[in-house]
Formats: structure tokens, C-alpha cells, sequence
DNA sequence: TGTTTGTGGTTAGCTCCCTAACCATCCCAA
DNA sequence: TTGGGATGGTTAGGGAGCTAACCACAAACA
């Protein structure tokens, strides 16, 4: 699950010290995007770690969520697809996923009269009343992490990020090396 | 893989109408939180994902590094299970991972003749030209992903995610919740 | 010296995600 | 109106991580 699997982050001075080894290497570079994934995987380890306690996987807490958002606004019903594509899986996922919440009774799938291809998945009741019971701790947790940061620091870091973000976007799918590569 | 799997983030206003239901969500903290994650994903997306291309999960990547690490001091001869420690892995994972290694003739796995227990796990050349024929651009993915940030932003944006660190890290196991929570 | 405790490595079986392939249904256009 | 694509959902199989249990060996202690 995490992203970055080394347990103790190497010290600036090592980072120096293999950039004489390697001249694409570029300390500062390195030292923050290590720091980001581990900031990451720590940060999703103390918020969404605790949610396992009550069966509830990421992905489980993902479909939830947006049956949850969806709820309100009924008049949309959401099949597997649009669920898979909003949660960010596979549709393969997604059949498995629904397969154990309905299992667990915490959504329902029937059948669409209208589209025959069409499932419409629903929150059940026993569903929202388990999200009402686990969201105000989650939601907790999460102000806990980032009580450390004043509104200020949290509008710089999130400056920061996007700006990350916006490079990262901007390449294409992750599997072609970024073009602007050679260019830099 | 990813932490995240919700596609598109909830904008802020959608975070202050949720607020209003929850009192517990603390929509800056949430917002910071989010894009914290997302921004860890679409990273490790860039920087490790092209290294799928040379049949390097994350995992082995890890390993192999950690044994070009201590291929230089080669005092200290390294197992299994410091190998997991450092990498941050099960000791399973690990024989698994060594494994794979192993038959793709990138490491090599001797027992150890004075303790009988222990096996040592070393680089094979082959493995050590891997890792040259791909840390460079690797290094290059981390320097272009990070390069809309002056040195500047990158310090405060360490000293930002080291204050979140920080109190992930002051959180026990994860499993428990963190103590000060009823305290706020 | 013999027993107990601890440590290293492996195996078995699980979860959660993925891709590829498959059918059923819909829609569009010849 | 009928034949081809799209699209929706599922199934099958695989990869990567985990825990629990196991055996072999080492170390410590009565």
C-alpha cells in the first residue's frame, strides 16, 4: 500500500554524496519528493489506517462516499461504471468491491429497467448509518494531522502542491518518459 | 497502489456544505489532506511508474537499492530479514521479492556458514547494470517532477510536510487512535 | 549439559488491486 | 432493419503486499 518502502530516509549528506555518482540527481529534488510520498504514506497510515477496524477498506470507503455525495442528489442513479471511473479503479474492481458491500449488506444492486445492461447501485440504510458512525472520527483525525500547520501554511502547502501536481499532470501517462525531459 | 482512488477532488465549497453536517471536518485540514495524497499519488505515478518498463515494482526497486547502498561498505553482509526491516517489508515479502530477484539473476542467495540460520543476499553484476541503465533517468523524473520548485519553495515545503510528519509519527500504531483526539 | 527462549527464513493462505477476455444490451447508420 | 461498433457488467487469472504458522538453528540460562 504505501508508496515508498524505505524505513529510514537517507540524510542529505548521502544525497550529496551520490550525486557525484549520479549527475541527474539532484539533492534537493530528491529530498523533497522522498519527504512528500513518506508524508503521504504516514499521513494515510493515522487517517485512513484506523477505518480496517470496522471492515472497511480505501476502496470500500471510496464507493461509500460517493453513494453517500450521491444520495442527496437522487435524481442521478450510478451504476458500477460511473462509480468505478469516479473512484479512480477498474471496472473489475469495482464488481468485486460491490460484491462484498452488498454482501455485507451496506448497498444494494438491482437491476435497471430502463438501460437492461445497467445495474443501480444504492446505499443502504445500514450503510449510512455505518458512515455516520465512522465519518466524525475520520474527519477528526484528519484535522489532528494537520493541526501542526496554521491557515497560512496550509494555503502555502497546498501552493506548493499543486504546483507538483500540475507538472505531474502535465505528463502524458506515466509510461512515456515526460518529453520535456531532454529539453531540461 | 494509490492512496487516493477518488478522481476528482471535492472542490473547497462542496468541503464547507459538508462541513455544515459534519462538525468535525475541519474543511482546510481536509483540503490540505487531500492534496496531499493526490499529489503523493500523481508523483510516484511519474517518477516510479516508468520503472514497470524494466519489470521493477516497487518493491524490488527498494531492495536493489538497498543492496547498491551497502554494496560499497561490504563490511556488513545483509539478510532476508534486515533487508525487511529496511525496506520496510514482511519478512514473507521479502523471500518473495529475493525470490523473483534471484531467478532474474539480478541478486544471488547464499547461506551463510557461520551462522547457519542466515542467508546472504548480494548484487549480481547483472543487477548492478541494471541499476545503471536506469537510475539516471530515474534521477531526471524526480528533478523534472520537482523543477516548478525554487530552492526556496523546496525548504518550506520540507519544513511544511516535516511538521506533518512529525505528528503522524507521534500517532502510536495507527490502529489506536491518537490520544489528543478527544483533547482538541 | 539440557532446556527454553529468541531469531532467521520459508510456506500457506488471505486481501486488494490490476488486465484481458467475455457476453448482453444499446445505438447508429447503411 | 439489420449489422457493427460502443458501452455496461462480470469472470478468470495474476501480482504484490500482508499475517500466522512452521522449522532450523543459536543463545542464554538452570
Amino acid at each position: 500500500m504505501p508508496h515508498l518502502l524505505l524505513k529510514d530516509l537517507p540524510r542529505y549528506e548521502c544525497l550529496l554524496e551520490s550525486a557525484k555518482e549520479f549527475p541527474d540527481l539532484d539533492p534537493s529534488a530528491c529530498e523533497a519528493f522522498l519527504h512528500l510520498l513518506r508524508s503521504a504514506d504516514e499521513g494515510a497510515r493515522v487517517v485512513q489506517g484506523p477505518l480496517a477496524q470496522h471492515n472497511i477498506s480505501q476502496g470500500r470507503f471510496g464507493v461509500l462516499m460517493l453513494l453517500l455525495k450521491r444520495c442527496g442528489r437522487n435524481a442521478s442513479t450510478l451504476g458500477p461504471a460511473e462509480l468505478a471511473d469516479a473512484a479512480g479503479v477498474s471496472r473489475a474492481t469495482m464488481t468485486g468491491l460491490i460484491d462484498t458491500l452488498e454482501r455485507d449488506g451496506l448497498v444494494t444492486r438491482e437491476p435497471d429497467t430502463v438501460d437492461r445492461r445497467m445495474m443501480i447501485v444504492c446505499l443502504t440504510p445500514k450503510g449510512h448509518e455505518l458512515l455516520q458512525a465512522i465519518l466524525p472520527d475520520h474527519f477528526k483525525r484528519m484535522a489532528w494531522l494537520m493541526s501542526p500547520l496554521s491557515e497560512d501554511e496550509r494555503q502555502t502547502l497546498l501552493r506548493l502542491l499543486n504546483k507538483i501536481q500540475r507538472q505531474a499532470d502535465s505528463s502524458p501517462e506515466a509510461s512515456p518518459a515526460p518529453a520535456a525531459l531532454a529539453v531540461s
